[in-house]
Order: structure tokens, then sequence, then C-alpha cells
DNA sequence: GAAAGGAGTGTGACCGGTCACACGGCAGAC
DNA sequence: GTCTGCCGTGTGACCGGTCACACTCCTTTC
């Protein structure tokens, strides 16, 4: 007893308007009522209100998929990710949403579990057939960017990515460098008088996230000490192991985190062990999620624009048959928001 | 240059095969191949294995849209919500998701900005295609809510809603009952001592949210004082407002609220007014959002299935037209998560 | 006054699937 | 040996839009 075990009976399909049936309440022919649809200039403003008329007293909608199959193509996005409720994930797909609303365009949402080749090669069938129309792979991780990697190059795409983009891949790629800003970071804490700042890593494509490598510039050219890297999963549990080996270790008094959840976690972590934030370590994290202004303390972090990449991804996708991208698109630099969090270190 | 100015051209409709093409490769006619791409017993082994050839070969997809067209009917569900970041809307989204991959079908999502007018019709309009296929509107608030009402008969529909559903509306309502655990958890508070608990209520449609009856009826059936409520909106700053005017009442000792992120905020108003959690004043939350297990100190709070409801509508929306519910789709009840966050009051 | 051209409208074919029905071949029943 | 019936397959029409092109006026130009 599928639902998809059979068409719509004659009865319900008849009850549902076409262009012809507008056509003929208004006694034009569908063509006409096609191009006042389309915005046609070439429909005189009576016949242009006659039909408009028509569609109203009906109750006309147009249908989608047949508009996509006379195209062509369809006139949608869909998104694909390997998550719906990271901050990050979840704030692009809203920026993407809100720009392709705009447009009036459809926006579906594909997830991709992993980058196990099933995985990856479901999601790619799925992505390739026209009625997806457009495509944004997030791709801030291995899943993404294999999905993008094994797009056949007839369905037009632009990823949203890690810093710097995906090497050996010949799309359009948008992202947010927030490597000034972790470079900010870490001369805020060295500034306060910290000797070294640790950090904690979250999953990376490229492995060289420009978290780290801000991070590790500032330290370099501060001539300070680059302590090794803890990196983490994207789940609370393995940011807390990072932690509390942060928390064992009394010279660590400044950490800063690949993002606010793992922020979280690793200060957990330290008041476990009795070590103040930010008395005794300066924690700083990275997003700027609503909410984490009221912790206690208040965490320093970057805010990471991620809505407007969204946004961008979409006005680059429009552009992407033809020309440049349109201006005012882009998403605003990831900056250092200081909080609570940060303090000259106690001791040492 | 819109990029929907024309048709794809010719030479490159063509590269794309279609089930024409596979038949002639394979030496069969399209309805064949139409067969075998619906698994029809019809078809003999070897044939099938001739058309699967073909197919692979050719690099064959299904086109949806005219899947779509020729059905009259998408095999797809477009999610309604009023946001993508709130934990409850993301993840109910996460299980809508989840099962429609499973069974195949395509996920679109539209957002509803907020229940003016405006929004709610062109919300509505963009959902009453056909191309749209069935509808899951997450309805926690007065924006999905109006959007569900709104909808024509001929959409087939299931609502995600608050406990109770929304009154007046005949479609399918789906929900999560937090009653039982809202009187858990607030006489878990009066049970350490508390002489009666607060209640800062998160938006909702009915005005009388489950969290709400199941904290009054707790509070009246334990013969205690019903403090005034205070609402908030999903702003965390309106929270901590509610917060600071906690603060100031010496008699506050335990908060129940209507969510993790509300919690948050609170607890923050409660610090600055240097009233210790939970030392001088117990908090609660709701939804047990990852992370919360992290806070210093860890939230108690309510732990809600949101994954489950949306995999519970979708599998009510598969429903629809026929019979009963299936069974194992029951999401999980909502249930008090006791941590560090409430402990007996330390003074009065 | 006839030719040229553009504005406004209609007709036919097509997109890529679907369903309805027709048809040939072979097995089993009588 | 013919009839019946099912299996496996093919043909035609259709879904609701689209584009390409033809056609009719009406104006402008010479």
């Amino acid at each position: 007893m599928r639902p998809s075990s059979g068409r719509l009976d004659r009865r319900q399909r008849e009850a549902v308007p076409s262009i012809r049936d507008v056509a003929a309440t208004a006694g034009v022919s569908y063509q006409t009522v096609s191009r006042v649809l389309n915005e046609s200039p070439r429909v005189r403003p009576d016949t242009r209100r006659l039909v408009l008329d028509a569609i109203d007293r009906l109750g006309y909608r147009p249908n989608r998929a047949a508009r996509a199959l006379g195209l062509g193509r369809a006139n949608a996005v869909t998104v694909v990710t390997s998550d719906t409720m990271l901050y990050g994930y979840a704030s692009t797909l809203r920026g993407i949403e809100e720009a392709a609303r705009q447009t009036g365009m459809a926006v579906g949402v594909r997830v991709v579990e992993s980058d196990r080749p099933a995985d990856v090669r479901q999601t790619v069938e799925h992505v390739s057939d026209q009625g997806a129309g457009g495509v944004v792979v997030i791709a801030f991780d291995a899943a993404g960017a294999q999905v993008l990697r094994e797009l056949p190059a007839g369905v037009s795409a632009v990823a949203a990515t890690e810093a710097g983009g995906i090497p050996g891949c010949e799309r359009t790629m948008i992202f947010l460098d927030e490597r000034q800003a972790a470079a900010d970071a870490t001369r805020h804490l060295l500034s306060l008088g910290h000797r070294t700042v640790h950090h904690v890593a979250i999953p990376s494509e490229t492995g060289r996230s420009a978290r780290q490598v801000g991070w590790r510039d500032a330290l370099e050219s501060a001539g300070v000490a680059v302590p090794e890297i803890l990196p983490v999963d994207w789940s609370p549990g393995s940011a807390y192991t990072a932690g509390r080996r942060l928390a064992a270790d009394r010279d660590v008094t400044a950490v800063l985190c690949g993002n606010d959840d793992a922020a979280l976690a690793v200060r957990r972590a330290l008041y476990e062990a009795g070590r103040d934030v930010p008395g005794d370590v300066s924690v700083v994290g990275f997003d700027d999620v609503p909410g984490v202004a009221y912790w206690t303390p208040a965490l320093t972090t970057v805010r990471m624009d991620f809505v407007g990449l969204g946004r961008a991804c979409l006005a680059a996708l429009l552009d992407e048959p033809g020309g440049d991208p349109r201006p005012g698109a882009a998403p605003e630099a990831p900056r250092l928001v200081v909080r609570e969090s940060s303090a000259p270190p106690s001791r040492g």
C-alpha cells in the first residue's frame, strides 16, 4: 500500500486546473496563459487581466514538475550536507534557503551520512537528476568534499568549503577565511601574557584548516613554542577528553578551540580539574553560536557569518552558467569577539 | 541574464540519456525499461539484465520531474518550518530527512518567516503545487500553525505540533507529550525541598503548553503556590531579562525553563546577581541539547526525542491516504535527566 | 498604395516519464 | 486440435508545461 502505487485517478486530477483550463476560462490560448505566467511583455494589458482573473477564479497553481520537464531544468537547488544540526551547517543552510526563497526557487536537502562510498554514491545519484536543479555542497568535511569530487561535470554546483577550498577540484568554492581572525585570537591571548596557546582542532578535510594556520602563524611570528595540536571529532565527549589532557598539564594557560561546542566541553574538563576559566586558563572558541554570550563566563570567540556564506553560495550558483559574481553578496569576514573567557594568566 | 531565461539547448539535452536511449541500447521498448525501473515482476530475468547493463553503460538516471508529471504526484516531501537552527526544529527536520531518504523520497525545505498573512500565503502557495509532494508542517509556533490551517484540503500533510495538537484543525498531528516529564521535573524540584517552582515559558501556539500544564498540575497537586509565568521569545536576550527579574526575587529558588537556551540565559542572569546555581537556585531546562551535559553545572533537563518525532511524521505522511500508523515509529517519551543544576535549597 | 515590420496571439511538437491496451507465443484444459 | 489464459513485450496517448514558428492585424515607410 505504498502511496506511489498508482497515479492519481482521473477525478482527482481534473480537480486541479492546468493552463488549458485557465485558457478556456479566459477565452485565450494556453500559450497566452503561459506568456502571462512568464511575464512576457508581448501581452496586451487587458488580455493579461483576463488571464489573471481566470487564474484567480480557478485557484490555478503552476506545476513545477511540468515546468522543469519542459525547461529541462528545475528552478530548484539541492543542498548536500553531512549534518543539519551543527551550527555551521544549519546556518549555511539557512542562508541558502533564504536567498533561494527570495528568487522563487525550491530548496531541497540531502544528508550524506559519511564519506563511505555507498553514501557518497547514493547522494551523487540523487543529486545528478535534472529534477534536483542546481546543487550547493556544504563541504566542510570529508563527506561533503567527496561528494563534490564525484559530482558529474553535467550538474551545476558550487560548494561551501573550509578556507582555501578543496584542492584538486575545479568547482566554484566559497568560504569564510578565518585565518586572520584565528591569528588575531592567538595574538589576543599572547598579548594578555600567555606564554603560548594550545589548539583543539575540529575535523578538517584538508588537515590544515585556516584556524590552525592562523594560530600557528601567530605563534611562530611571535617566536613562541607551537604546542602539539589536539584533534577532536564533532562529539562533545571527544572535546571533553582533550580538555582533560589539557587540564592535566599545568603549563596550559590558553586554549583556542575549533568551535564553541568544543570550547564548552574543554571548559567543563578544566572545571572538573579545579582550573578556573579565565582565572587559570583562558578559552576561546569559533562560531559565536547565539548563547555563548550568556555563558558563565561569556565566551571569547570568533564570529563566523555562515548565513552570509550560504547566501553567497546561492548567488554564485545563479551566476554559474554565465558571468561574474553579483555585488553585495560577500559574507562578513570572521572576527574576534572578546568576552570574559580570556584574561591574563594568574600564575607563572 | 537569469539562468531560467531559456531551456537547455539541444546538444546539452542530448547528452543526458532517457529511457528511450536505454531502450535502444538494450534492444527493447521504452516500456520494458520503465518496467525494469519499477521492478515489475513481468520482465524476464535476462531481459532485465540487458536493460540494467544498458543503464549502467549509458549512466542513465531517471528524471524525477518527468516521473512526477506522469504520476501526477511527486515522490517528495516538503518540510515547512519557521526556523532551521533552533534545536527542536533542526532535529525534527533531521528525523524527517532521514526517514524520507530511506524510502527514496526527495526532501524540500521551506521557511515561513512569520505568521504574517503574506508569509503564510506564499508558503501555502509554494507547497500547494503537486511538485512539492507531501508536506510536513513543523507547527510548534504560530507561523507553522497558521500555514497548517490555510493548507488546501487537496494537499496531503501531517504536522509536528505542541503536545495536544492544534485545536480546530483536522490534520494528522504528531507530538511529544512532555506533560508528564514537566510534572516529574517540577516534583523533582519540590522533593529537593523547594517551596515552589517558577516557570519561564517559551513561545507556544496554544498559550498552554504541555510544559506549563504539567508544571502547574504538579504544583497544584502538591498544594503549593503557583507563581506567575514569565513568557519569553526565542532570543537569549529575552530569557536573560526574565532571569534578571527572577534573580531580583530572593524567594525564587527553583526555575523550570521552557528550553535549554532559556535556562542558559537565566543561569547567566542569576550568576550576575551573585546567585549560585544550584547552591542558591536550581535551574531545569527542556530539550537536552547535546552539550548541556558539559555545562558547569551540567544541566538537569527533559530529553525530547525530536528526531523520532520527525521520523514519526514521515511515517504518518506515508500512511496518510490509507490506513493505520506503522509500528515502531513512535518517538521516545520525554523524560527528566537529572544532572547538577538542581539541588536542595541552601536557605529558607 | 504596396511593401516591410512589429505587436499580439494561436497551433503543433516536444520534454521523459507514466498508464491503458493490444498483441504474439506458449502451456494447459477439454 | 482448438480454445482459453497468462506471460512478456510493444504501441499510442497523456501529464502540464515549454519552445518554434505561423498567422493576423495594424502601423510605418517609401
